[in-house]
DNA sequence: ATGTCTAACTAACAACCGTTAGTTTTAATT
DNA sequence: AATTAAAACTAACGGTTGTTAGTTAGACAT
């Protein structure tokens, strides 16, 4: 096993209570709880529940961020970069659905530096979006529609997928693909 | 003015402060501050913190439940429903944002009864959905993908409308409307 | 002037919060 | 069997939470 394993128990215990009911909801008594232990022990491996908050979060935004800068730098037309944007939130959402949600949910409670690392990057992230779009206008790859809708639609639904993907109906993950790719880019009707 | 003036502040108030950071992160002196009054002196006007959330949410998810069961029940065609649809998530957040932010990400905090009838409310509303979805696709007026993917990915996209619209960039409310039919229902390549 | 309401106030409560200090148990190593 | 390090424990801290009780200031009608 890895050194730190138990680290990374509660971390996983602690995004999962997180998207239930939020990071200022849940107590570290309740992280304790849910792990057999006492409140106090927890801090034999972890600094403070910001901590826990910081190394949720931060990881997973790196990653959003460093991969949508290879997909934009890349040399693919603007179709093909933005299935590789739809399988990115595929794929994390798969991997870590209640990292994800703490995300989504939870960045504001972040503080000081990590807060406007954050911000940081979640615009450095939607700009790079703004710029497939708009170069897909321009190509006439894409139809001429206002970019922040055609941006946030696009976005809003990627992001909370972790939501309902899981729930009885949902398809498998290779459905899920293609039939996001056919909803999003190319309507239902 | 109205005999509940008061409480209406309170209430509009509050639910700002919710958005912001979420309602077990805002304490009874946060609202008092805001409105430059003590927090016992709210008790004047309110029954508890969880009256305030009451009043927030279940108001207007109850709009979005009886409007949605005007909206299937009528005789027009899928299209036509769709579009009465976004309209109706349109119109919500251009009047009160917050309060839908505060239904979206807070509602998991209402208690007892108020919480079993939230959720019922919002089942019956995604169950009307996926009836015009799965009609529109017998009728080939809609594609034949995954009725799932197809609900969530529009919904998302209005759900989370009060994230992003009103900032600097976003077009005015009739753009708005055409465009995110537009995108919705017929997609952006 | 007097009484009535409304809406503010001060003071305080019991419970809970994140966190620290110091101690004991557990399990592996010598 | 003795040593050691990791990870659990108990107890408690200072501060904050939602809320209650009792009081006071101002506006209005009698």
């Amino acid at each position: 096993m890895k050194p730190n394993d138990r680290k990374s128990e509660i971390i996983a215990i602690a995004a999962q209570l997180f998207k239930e009911k939020g990071y200022s909801a849940v107590t570290m008594r309740d992280i304790a709880q849910a792990m057999n232990i006492k409140a106090a022990s927890l801090y034999n491996h972890i600094k403070s529940k910001q901590e826990i908050l910081v190394l949720i979060i931060i990881e997973i935004a790196e990653e959003f961020t460093n991969t949508m800068e290879t997909i934009v730098n890349s040399e693919e037309n603007t179709i093909q970069k933005l299935e590789k944007v739809i399988q990115l939130h595929i794929d994390i959402t798969l991997r870590d659905a209640n990292a994800l949600a703490c995300l989504n949910n939870d960045w504001m409670h972040l503080a000081d530096a990590e807060l406007a690392y954050f911000i940081k990057m979640r615009e450095d992230y939607e700009d790079n979006f703004r710029t497939i779009i708009k170069k897909g206008i321009d190509n006439q790859e894409i139809k001429n529609l206002n970019v922040e809708v055609v941006i946030f639609s696009i976005l809003s639904t990627l992001r909370t997928l972790y939501l309902w993907y899981g729930k009885k109906k949902s398809p498998n993950p290779s459905v899920l693909k293609s039939n996001m790719i056919q909803v999003l880019l190319n309507g239902i009707v």
